[in-house]
DNA sequence: GTCTATAAGAAGATAGAC
DNA sequence: GTCTATCTTCTTATAGAC
């Protein structure tokens, strides 16, 4: 990783750490290991330093399509999910989906850094909230209506069962997010939520 | 409103909407309607500001015990839901929480402003966890135990069956609250979600 | 309690040597 | 490309009159 992107990756995991805000020029040259002059060698302002760490992510996110896909960022494997539902195995791809992104050290920062500074900027309120509600959504309910097709589960509303499946994962990200200490209780939470789930829409009308 | 309440409010607006480092003395000052100066003849200076808007918000928190209980704001509505769950009210009651805590000023403000400031302080994160999470989470699951009970819904796991029924809701929230635009929709969802859990539950094991 | 004037310091950014 | 030195601007906070 040359110089230009460590100060990416470095401002990076301070944004997500502090906001923009609270985050000096000092502070990432401190952690790149250059001094602060250096940087505007590589970047026009500390501005064009977050501007380009969205660039980074909008491809990143391009490139996964409707994150927070079934399998996780995979969806050769979410093709196949609705042949092999017998088996359950609906538990095993959820716990890989939010391991992923509790740990996908660039999903995991830019979430945050998200997190933290959507308010400020509409257009980053509206990449967070379509990266961690509409995409899921959509693509999941894709997923649930050719699984739904298979007779495999059973459902008249498909938007409200893929909520039913996403929304506790989500709800279970935000608190890991928070306190990483309680990832193994959330794990716990989940793998529960996806068999009752699993329970509750496989024998009803 | 004195000056001294109106600096808090005026703070709590703006902290809500930037974020603190975002927002100058000058700018609370000027909402407010006098000089920056003026400011410290109330408070010893920005920062304790922000602690007196805390104070305010741990105290209301107080006062709503569980918050993002079932009835919102009235543990004695709470108490009695399990009595006349017959009628499914359940979907007026879960609307009308969702309805307080998306409307209510305070609420959503403090809601906001914990949602940027959290990363920075690990106790704003934990605030915010206790009260998005595990509060309601604990409470609502004290009435469902009830109405299980009573017989009225089945489960044999109350955890997960409060997850399912708080999570959509926590989520639809989050929805609104970085996009006021897609309330409406986020309430028929919501309105769907509630009829789906309780058919789900109500005629299981 | 509010004002004007201003101090004090922090943070972003530039100049120019190496 | 990196450094030291420095400038500029912004922001918090204080002093002291009214």
């Amino acid at each position: 990783m040359n110089t230009k992107e460590r100060i990416l990756d470095e401002a990076l995991t301070l944004f997500s750490e502090k906001g923009y805000a609270n985050v000096y020029v000092n502070d990432i040259a401190e952690a790149v290991g250059i001094k602060a002059p250096s940087l505007y060698k590589h970047y026009k302002n500390k501005q064009a330093i977050f501007d380009a760490i969205l660039e980074v992510m909008y491809a990143r996110f391009k490139e996964t399509a409707g994150s927070l896909n079934i399998a996780g960022d995979n969806a050769d494997v979410d093709a196949g999910i609705y042949k092999s539902m017998e088996e359950t195995d609906l538990v095993q791809l959820g716990k890989n989906l939010f391991l992923y992104y509790l740990h996908d050290d660039y999903t995991k920062r830019f979430r945050k850094m998200l997190t933290i500074e959507q308010f400020r900027d509409k257009a980053l309120s509206t990449v967070y909230m379509d990266q961690y509600f509409d995409a899921p959504l959509s693509y999941q309910g894709m997923l649930f209506g050719l699984i739904v097709q298979q007779g495999l589960l059973k459902t008249d509303n498909i938007p409200v069962m893929t909520l039913h499946f996403y929304a506790p994962i989500y709800t279970l990200l935000t608190v890991c997010d928070r306190d990483p200490s309680r990832e193994e209780e959330c794990l716990k939470l989940l793998e529960e939520h996806i068999r009752k789930f699993d329970e509750l829409y496989g024998r009803n009308t």
